[in-house]
DNA sequence: GACATTAGTGGCGAAGAGGTACTAATTCGC
DNA sequence: GCGAATTAGTACCTCTTCGCCACTAATGTC
């Protein structure tokens, strides 16, 4: 690649129309599902992501915080930004830019509007391609994050099964982990701590309630994980 | 946290000043540094980012793209999002919204314009608040993703040496790392190739040149890890 | 030719991974 | 009341991986 003449910069800031795109993502059903609102009559699609534009003076999270509430009735307790897109493709609101964030929302959690409804990540219906994409994003962060933040305990409500645990980790990775190691690693990581609580869900031996209670870890940074790559 | 009556959403979309502001890194005298440009005379900070609107029709890793390129003479071949920022701080060219996007750069690649210089991240001159937030977050990015995305490469010439390597991985971690096991590790994950060439470099034997050639891996996805959380 | 310097490898003990198989505590069916 | 089914949780074994030390290899410096 070669020098190039340089266009001058700092043109200035041109006003351009900016969406926030929610992704409000729970455990429904034993599936990871979206949270869709009814398009207004006359739209292309039938259903799209919640989503506005932010207010003056509100930040990006405050707002998907207020989006998701509006239509979920509390708001979630955790977002994560999936990044800003200017694909050009088209937007229920025509905005140029799309902000979009994941939340994250417990199972168990009603929905306020009866113009919303959860559907399962696997069977989405047709959305604005802008918002088709911002949700692939949305679950690719999610996986991506999982074992960074402790984005599974959001998905869960204060205090959770083991077992719930797991299973919430396996909806997200998409695949089945082993039950012994992955207590033991959870064990050694100190980021549960068991409660007095015991929960008989149906059949079988009660489980332990667990609660989110991170210790302040030894700082044991281990070597480079070259497996992690996703490119 | 309970129900509360719901403002209607799909406002409409807002028109809002928007920047994408580019952080380059480029390891540079044996530490991570970024790019930063002079700015115009009675700016209140001396430097700032390189920074400019998106034009329209253009997408915004193709804004950065342009916009580092105008000040570094090439185009950097890697770029990753930060994110959207509007947190009410003070821009240099007030925008609303800032994108903040990561360019990588190898070290020796020359700047073209006299006004701009590379300062270590130790070491930064004093920047609009707006910019400090998104070269710290951009930090922050890279040395989350380092091991899950080629960034390192993407901070060395096609060929290098297997300790240039290890270098770049220190300097973005920010701590030593043993020889021994960083390159077993490497040598798992059929990331590089050996070149035929050699180099000598003044002192001590000649190191081989290898390039990033990844191969596809054998999924073996292992279990969860824990211990990578940084909250 | 001795020495310093950097590159690269072999091997060892400890820790971590996955797997099987066990024990524990409950509900269900009879 | 009692065994089968079901779910929770653990003990142990094996194989791999990790961190580390110590060594060999190839060059420049004096």
């Amino acid at each position: 690649m070669r020098d190039r003449p340089t266009t001058p910069l700092r043109s200035s800031a041109r006003r351009a129309t900016l969406a926030v795109d929610v992704v409000v993502l729970s455990p429904q059903q034993e599936a990871l599902a979206v949270l869709l609102v009814r398009a207004p009559a006359g739209a292309r699609e039938r259903w799209t992501l919640p989503w506005d534009a932010p207010q003056s003076g509100e930040g990006l999270e405050e707002a998907a915080a207020r989006i998701a509430q509006s239509v979920l009735g509390v708001a979630p307790a955790f977002f994560e930004q999936v990044g800003a897109l200017a694909d050009g493709k088209r937007h229920p609101g025509d905005a140029d830019v799309s902000v979009g964030i994941v939340a994250l929302s417990p199972a168990g959690v009603g929905i306020a509007t009866a113009d919303a409804e959860w559907f399962p990540l696997a069977s989405l219906p047709a959305l604005a391609p802008r918002h088709r994409n911002v949700v692939d994003r949305a679950a690719s962060v999610a996986r991506q994050r999982v074992d960074q933040s402790p984005l599974a305990f959001r998905l869960l409500p204060p205090n959770f099964t083991l077992s719930e645990l797991q299973s919430v980790y396996e909806l997200l990775l998409g695949r089945r982990l082993h039950k012994a190691s992955f207590r033991r690693a959870l064990q050694a990581s100190y980021l549960v701590e068991p409660t007095d609580e015991w929960r008989s869900e149906g059949r079988g031996r009660p489980a332990q309630l667990f609660k989110y209670a991170p210790k302040k870890r030894r700082g044991a940074r281990r070597g480079v994980r070259f497996d992690l790559f996703t490119e």
